[in-house]
DNA sequence: ATAATTTAAGACAAAAAAGTCTTAAATATA
DNA sequence: TATATTTAAGACTTTTTTGTCTTAAATTAT
């Protein structure tokens, strides 16, 4: 009933959003992104400290402490995201859900599949979170809380 | 983890395209069909509910009774079946999750989103389940449970 | 009428996803 | 050193999805 993606993945990708539009070169504390984006702080640790062992982010204890982006976030790329919180099945596996997506036996969807997945990867693989970041900030304003 | 729809729907798109496939002008069991296609009778029984209440099958109780099209293949087009088994918000909601898509508060990645969701709906509005029904014989033996 | 077949409906169970809480470890600061 | 802060890890609960089973209703054939 819910959308392409896990509530899980929604929320690492707001969540590395939120965080490159801050464009603040120390660590943010879980709990504020969690409140700004209006996401359960506890189930959003778990959800960055899967990204943090992808090394997408990096983390830091106490004071002070909190995540932030391993890298510029010219540099990190929204698939890496959707594939450490949903798994590479999600952008490979077969529309049909059989085994295998391709090769010896395509289902009957899979040329028209094929297609639409090559344009998800596409852009999931080009868009980076700066891309992301710099945009109108009225669409960025979105993500957070007062647009729920 | 699993991939863009939800099992419920794999397998009603699966039978759908297996039951057009098969030319039948009677009712066929639901029961044959979730052993060609290798799915739990009772299971697929819900689905094929849902399918019914939605007017995209007619069933009949009885000896010799079981599903069918309830209109010709080349008259149901995927998006029906993907709609009622897995709602209008899966085609048309944000895919960051916001509680609305577009008009006052687009998400960061909804232009880009906006052109996949449109071929997504292009493609399952337009395909009807005799043109996957027609396919490349080899195709079509790849939702049966062979290929699993 | 009776028995057999097949879907409908709803209760039930198991597994997965989502969400919550507690305790431990790391770090900074007083 | 002692205290406060913050993430890590894992247990735990709730909700949703998936899957199973039982009983009822409809239909056919004997
Ligand atoms: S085999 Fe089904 S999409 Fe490739
Ligand atoms: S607002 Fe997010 S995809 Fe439209």
């Amino acid at each position: 009933m819910s959308g392409i993606f896990s509530n899980k993945c929604e929320y690492g990708l707001r969540a590395a959003v939120y965080i490159a539009a801050l464009k603040k070169d120390q660590f943010v504390s879980i709990r504020s992104v969690a409140e700004a984006l209006d996401i359960s702080f506890y189930f959003l640790t778990k959800v960055l400290q899967t990204l943090t062992q992808a090394n997408i982010m990096n983390s830091y204890r106490g004071p002070n402490g909190g995540i932030s982006l391993s890298r510029p976030a010219s540099e990190i790329h929204l698939n890496e995201i959707v594939i450490a919180l949903e798994g590479r099945r999600s952008l490979e596996g077969c529309v049909l859900g059989l085994p295998e997506c391709g090769g010896e036996n395509p289902c009957p969807l899979h040329n028209r599949w094929m297609d639409i997945r090559e344009e998800i990867n596409q852009m999931l693989g080009s868009t980076t979170l700066q891309e992301l970041a710099d945009q109108n900030p009225v669409k960025l304003e979105n993500i957070i809380k007062s647009a729920g």
